[in-house]
DNA sequence: GACGAATAGTTCGCTGACGAATTACCTTGT
DNA sequence: ACAAGGTAATTCGTCAGCGAACTATTCGTC
């Protein structure tokens, strides 16, 4: 262990004061520090999406019908599923994005009551440009680990996903905001 | 690899669809799975203080009130500070827990525009009890590793966070929702 | 084939958070 | 000693998102 974390700190001040709750460093540790890189992650997702003038929600919204088996395209419940928000937010957002210009609503023929949210050119557009301005921040962080360390730690964490995947079956409560 | 996890998934249907974007596919898995992991988290959080009666925000400012080398106390501004959101924000969350008993607002006598924030015994009490309920779901997620991988995991969770960390030197833009 | 239940989406009123402006207080320089 | 500037918190107007009620469409069954 070369050098402290604020997680080690953290964890070292707290220790003691801890009274009728399990305590555990290491469980303790791999929580606190997912929390403070999704934190991270958060501000530089902030800061390019920023860049390309669009709004947060936007770029989630638009990132959520592109990543997907069919992309693209979506139903408006789907997103709101996906995205963690409820219908009526959905809506509201759908409002905003169909008002620029990057997607498309559209009833679906077969079923009126069912609507079919489409990506525009512009959309796809400016959601490539948010993406690239991402990844790059992204590789940075996970950069500091060697492709070993890389395989190791998606192993492990791996195994954790697998596991609160299993306890929650529904495929669809997901990404949130990433 | 024994089994293939929401990530792995997500990870295959886009190596393909990539262009023009970097894409690595071990620093999109960390990225995505620490994403989801944190999803989780919250989720648990969520039930736990709901069970309690708290409202979300409200037991994120007590507990940011708490984990502190000051536990219990605090200013406006450094809380607001560590949650990641702003005064306005700030004096709006303390208006509700003062009201509801949680906390207290007084002047610093030494300085008459300063405010010293304190827990009350309530507050504090209905802190634990939240915390009780939070504890015993985190370490089942953390469970499923060994021993010898929790502490693997935490020497490479930590080897990102001192990189992050250092990039971001602001050692109180901390711990948001976690 | 018609009426009740189910489903997809929207509208509505409210709430938590934001940024900008404001108030109150302290500090510094001359 | 007092004006100019800085700092801590609050007020104000706005906005995204929520849950509940509502509308429009389809399904199921008798």
């Amino acid at each position: 262990m070369a050098e402290t974390d604020w997680t080690d700190r953290h964890v070292a001040r707290w220790r003691d004061h801890w009274v009728d709750v399990p305590f555990d460093d290491d469980v303790e540790g791999v929580v606190v520090r997912i929390g403070r890189l999704q934190r991270y992650l958060k501000g530089t997702k902030q800061r390019a999406v920023t860049e390309t003038g669009l709004q947060d929600f936007e770029y989630d919204t638009l990132h959520s019908l592109m990543i997907r088996d069919t992309p693209g395209t979506a139903s408006p419940t789907d997103l709101a599923d996906e995205l963690g928000i409820s219908g009526a937010g959905m809506t509201g957002r759908l409002d905003k994005l169909e008002q620029a210009g990057w997607v498309q609503r559209t009833v679906a023929p077969d079923d009126r009551r069912r609507v079919v949210v489409e990506i525009t050119k512009a959309g796809a557009d400016i959601w490539r440009r948010a993406m690239a301005l991402r990844g790059s921040q992204e590789q940075q962080m996970v950069d500091v680990l060697s492709a070993k360390e890389r395989a190791t730690i998606n192993r492990l964490l791996r195994k954790m996903t697998l596991h609160v995947e299993a306890q929650d079956p529904d495929p669809s409560a997901a990404k949130s905001k990433d």
